[in-house]
RNA sequence: GGACAGGUGGCCGAGUGGUUGAAGGCACCGGUCUCGAAAACCGGCAUACCGGUGAACCCGGUAUCGAGAGUUCGAAUCUCUCCCUGUCCGCCA
């Protein structure tokens, strides 16, 4: 979410933010709108609080002469006038704000000066990394699963539905196996807090990092409590320290997570279905870090750094892609997809989107920091990025380090957290 | 799920419906004193928004005592709903 202010101060630098995404079209209407708006509140602010002012003092009055035993019903029919001018003016302003935060709401975050403008076909390779295996006599993942017994998709669909996976065996392991293998790395070697987040949150938190209200019907809800599943683990880590001012001490701080991630994924029907490569409930571990400021651009590449090193580590040639500012997230300011490659399906996979979010998130979260003693606190920026999501990299390592006989070697880094050298 | 007890400033803690944004204490900051420190004393010490020049300092105003709604000329104080915390009971891995 903007600050209200960028509507009165700011208008034409958001008019061309939304230009480079390609939405201003569109959109122009609702910052008009919104200009108004603002006027609009503050006229009604300026005469709510005089008429406040008035009553007080006339209250103070009344007070005095009641102690005094002199006459103050007059004085008491013109504070009743006033209360209800003021509730009047006050439903105003109340609908006003209201009007004015759907506007703020509908406002995407203008993208980083970096970012290319247009649509995705002015997304940039701006990195590769490792030789694609070529994709001739090679089997897509799902074959080998089946082969090896890894997955068991139509025991899923009985049990949960379609879009749901069972792991079975070296499957099973491999999850459990990713899952302390990109956790202990971030840890020990990148120096990120382990935290282990429920995975049904509130309805606060869900609008903390922009879920809800607008994109309600893609989250799982439960019956009776008003509580939502999780979509990804950045719901819970960066509403942390929702309505909190943090230490600048502590700054950056950076936490993974591990959480399974619940998505209805409704209108995606399709799209990338086959195996496992969308599925309603899906693993996996994410990086969310805190930054002042001046320091948010560099975070991003190290977050972004962080997540290479997993498919480095693994060995799974990857690209990293910087979306151009139409494909960029509505809460990003600048977004970098890694995309491992599938020789068996011939495709680059996206397996981590890591965004600077700015302060548009921490805004909406009311996350704050001091930067000094005696100064005003600020907004921090948050960022996250997967690293990395299990499925798609699940589906590459099979189809990277697949053998003729339908065996599948293990990555050397992986071979302590499964036990074995060749998945048989 | 049930029964009690609570939620007041960074922390603790007072508060009869009317100069209470809120006593007092602690912590913190500045000063006096001291060679320096401690102690003592003096002073300061919330946030947001609106306006005064869309800079600083400053000034005026409004709001905020868990949240929301209500009663009232006026609410930290009365009423209702909700949330949270603690204790006990129930249930449970």
């Amino acid at each position: 979410m903007h600050d209200l202010r960028v509507l009165r101060d700011q208008a034409e630098w958001l008019r061309e933010g939304l230009q480079r995404r390609g939405v201003l079209d569109t959109l122009a209407p609702t910052v008009d709108r919104g200009e108004s708006l603002e006027a609009d509140r503050r006229a009604l602010i300026q005469a709510v609080e005089e008429r406040k002012a008035q009553r007080n003092a006339n209250s103070q009055e009344v007070a005095r002469r009641k102690r005094a035993k002199e006459d103050a019903d007059e004085l008491i029919a013109e504070g009743r006038a006033l209360g209800d001018e003021i509730a009047r003016l006050e439903q105003e302003l109340a609908s006003t704000e209201d009007a004015l935060h759907s506007v703020l709401l509908e406002i995407p975050n203008v993208t980083l000066p970096d970012v290319p403008a247009g649509d995705e076909s002015n997304n940039v390779i701006v990195k590769e990394w490792g030789t694609p295996r070529p994709s001739d006599g090679v089997k897509p993942h799902w074959e080998i699963a089946s082969h090896l017994g890894l997955f068991d998709l139509e025991r899923a669909a009985k049990i949960s539905g379609s879009g749901f996976v069972v792991y079975r065996k070296g499957g099973a392991r491999l999850v459990r196996a990713l899952m302390n293998f990109f956790i202990d790395s971030h840890r020990d070697e990148h120096g990120y807090e382990e935290v282990w987040p429920p995975l049904l949150v509130n309805r606060a938190t869900m609008t903390g990092t922009g879920q809800l209200p607008k994109f309600e019907d893609d989250a799982y809800a439960t019956r009776t409590d008003d509580l939502f599943l999780i979509p990804t683990a950045e719901v819970p880590v960066t509403n942390l320290y929702r309505d909190e001012i943090v230490d600048p001490d502590a700054m950056p701080m950076a936490f993974v997570a591990y959480s399974a991630c619940f998505r209805r994924e409704a209108g995606s029907a399709g799209k990338d279905t086959r195996g496992i490569l969308r599925t309603h409930e899906f693993d996996k571990v994410e990086l969310v870090r805190y930054a002042a400021p001046e320091q948010s651009a560099e975070q991003h590449e190290l977050l972004t750094r962080h997540a290479e090193t997993m498919l480095e580590r693994l060995g799974i040639p990857y690209r990293r892609k910087l979306l151009a500012a139409g494909d960029t997230g509505f809460s990003s300011a600048k977004t970098y997809d890694l995309e491992a490659w599938a020789p068996g399906v011939g495709a680059w996979l996206e397996v981590s989107s890591c965004s600077n979010f700015t302060d548009y998130q921490a805004r909406r979260a009311n996350i704050r920091y001091r930067p000094a003693k005696g100064e005003k606190p600020r907004f921090v920026h948050t960022l996250n990025g997967s690293a990395l999501a299990f499925p798609r990299t699940i589906a590459c390592l099979l189809e990277h380090y697949q053998n003729a006989d339908g065996t599948v070697n293990v990555p050397d880094v992986l071979r302590p957290y499964l036990g074995t050298d060749v998945l048989r």
